[in-house]
DNA sequence: CTGAAAGCGCTAACAT
DNA sequence: ATGTTAGCGCTTTCAG
């Protein structure tokens, strides 16, 4: 390791000198800065970041939390935030926690060790108890809120999304539309399923809690929530599918494909989030899209902003994109209501 | 940030003694091992990882470096390079080098600052010489071989397996058997295409340079590529494709939709590993599927293997799974040569 | 088995 | 504008 000490001799200063020269060039003499420079640059120097945060009491180094990597949906966040960190000289240390409260919880005691300068977290339940790890910390929130007051969020506007997903459904003449949510102890979760609710109301449509079904957003949660929403009784299956996240909706689309159900001519279905398979698949599902790149990038950039003091806001909400492909459809006439055999007297 | 001296005062041990106490638990008495392990819990201490390395001259951190993680395949590979490293006590440093060799030289480079114990690398065509800022340390390539020599490399049967799906299609009666390739300055593209050769040759079909299009791994190049093969004229047009890796293959099967082409009728489709939308689309795609997770922790695990010297084989190759789908199918009797109109004299 | 002392490589006071 | 000195928090000789 060539450090500072032979850099500085070969450039004939002191070490002292040639940190500054190195790290804040306006205090030094030009000549002397060029000399220090050549010298480092012969040498092959690269500071020890170690050393350097030892001494000023932390590291150019930034936390980045995800509840699961293998969603791209979150590896999008991940590259929007890496790339901005990356611009600005930091080091990104990333962690998974598979949306598991003690994964989390390690991952912040980690964290700490390495005296990070801030932290980005899509947050599990238990981020509310596990951040207390980390006091002091600048947090970022990203996609989803832990509720913690005083907390700075960069979040999507669920809410609205879900809403004009639902909204759609029932302008195609939908009166049974059914959803699949994800775990009411997630916040867009909460949110969506909020959307769903107030889209119902303003299109007359009644609530019916049979026709909601929570899952833990995996593949195989959509899958088994879609199956028990179809497979109920004729007159009271749903006739469209509003479904919470990416990779439920995979698994809805499987379950409706088990059941031998088209989409879109027995079922109308809309995922929120999009994703590669959504856009693949027969027929192309219609998705409430989300901006994770620039959810990423932004959240980064908004704790760049609050490290180097400046005016945050406490909330940052994004847009989703209301994105119509092939997968809803007006219902056929035959799955209205009037043409429900009815038992007669 | 309580440190390791606050803990010994209140065990009242020196701080040599504290820090062996939970370092090294076996050469202190067990009752002081007892009482600072107390004092440390009730203290909530964390060891501060940077002035460790400091001392030791070395992090228990490993350096993770991908060129892609936004490709599913990649972020699997890191999943299990992560789950590995977490389990022994290593924080992973993962950077991105979407394919550029300045990103690339760029990650070694911050890297190098973090006194990394070792390094995990899908290597650009340019870490042959990127590698050199590196000196001295362990590394693995994954997936990929740099072709430095004495590199410890983890990855699968690439020539196998790109020899199953030809011989497949072959085996269906194709005999104009196209390929879309990876750049050939990555040793993944080279072995598919040398497999690819293979069976050709083995089921006596002529090798048509013509059949064969790179491009650069993006869905894009893998829809410019088979585009133009699927619009040679219809005697030479190719009837099964086989597609280097999962993005192109998307990228393949939308050029055949853009020209009206169905699988498998009109055309046969292979892709090198597996994707979540191979599975789901129409028709679900035949694939020689890669062990990701697997590459990734076997990566991990001899790289730790490495570390703490034992003996480690330089080459390890995983094989892969041949899935058939129903993207493949005979030639149909109106694409085989004799059924094409000739011009007779 | 435990303590005293030195030092990893760097930067921030303080001096000049 | 530059040098001197001290010390970040930890581990590791070296003594005892």
């Amino acid at each position: 390791m060539v450090g500072l000490e032979e850099v500085a001799k070969l450039a004939r200063v002191s070490p002292a000198t040639a940190s500054r020269a190195l790290t804040r060039p306006e205090l030094v003499a030009e000549a002397t800065r060029a000399r220090v420079a050549r010298a480092a640059e012969a040498l092959g120097y690269r500071p020890n970041v170690l050393a350097r945060s030892l001494r000023q009491r932390g590291s150019r180094t930034l936390g980045l939390v995800v509840t699961d990597i293998l969603n791209p949906f979150h590896a999008t966040l991940a590259k929007g935030v890496q790339d901005v960190a990356d611009a600005q000289g930091y080091t990104v240390l990333m962690f998974n926690t598979d949306e598991e409260s003690d994964k989390e919880r390690r991952a912040f005691e980690t964290l700490r060790g390495h005296l990070p300068r801030g932290l980005i977290v899509v947050p599990t339940p238990a981020a509310h108890v596990n951040l207390d790890l980390l006091p002091d910390l600048p947090v970022i929130e990203l996609d989803r809120t832990s509720g913690r007051a005083g907390a700075h969020t960069v979040m999507v506007d669920n809410e609205a999304g879900a809403y004009r997903a639902v909204s759609h459904l029932a302008a195609l003449g939908h009166r049974r539309i059914g959803m699949v949510v994800g775990q009411q102890d997630i916040s867009t979760a909460v949110e969506r399923h909020a959307g769903y609710v107030r889209a119902l109301a303003d299109a007359g449509l009644p609530y019916r809690p049979d026709l909601v079904r929570p899952g833990h957003h995996r593949e195989a949660d959509g899958r088994a929530a879609a199956h028990t929403l179809l497979t109920l009784p004729p007159g009271e299956r749903p006739t469209a599918l509003f479904v919470g996240n990416n990779e439920m909706t995979v698994g809805a689309v499987l379950a409706a494909r088990d059941l031998g159900l088209n989409l879109p001519h027995d079922l109308s279905l809309v995922g929120f989030d999009d994703s590669r398979w959504a856009q693949t698949m027969t027929p192309a599902i219609t998705v409430v899209a989300q901006p994770a790149y620039d959810l990423g990038t932004l959240a980064c950039r908004t704790l760049l902003d609050l490290l180097e003091g400046r005016e945050v806001p406490e909330l940052v909400r994004l847009s989703t994109t209301f994105t119509q492909r092939d997968s809803t459809a007006p219902v056929p006439a035959h799955h209205s209501p009037e043409a429900v055999a009815v038992p007669g007297p």
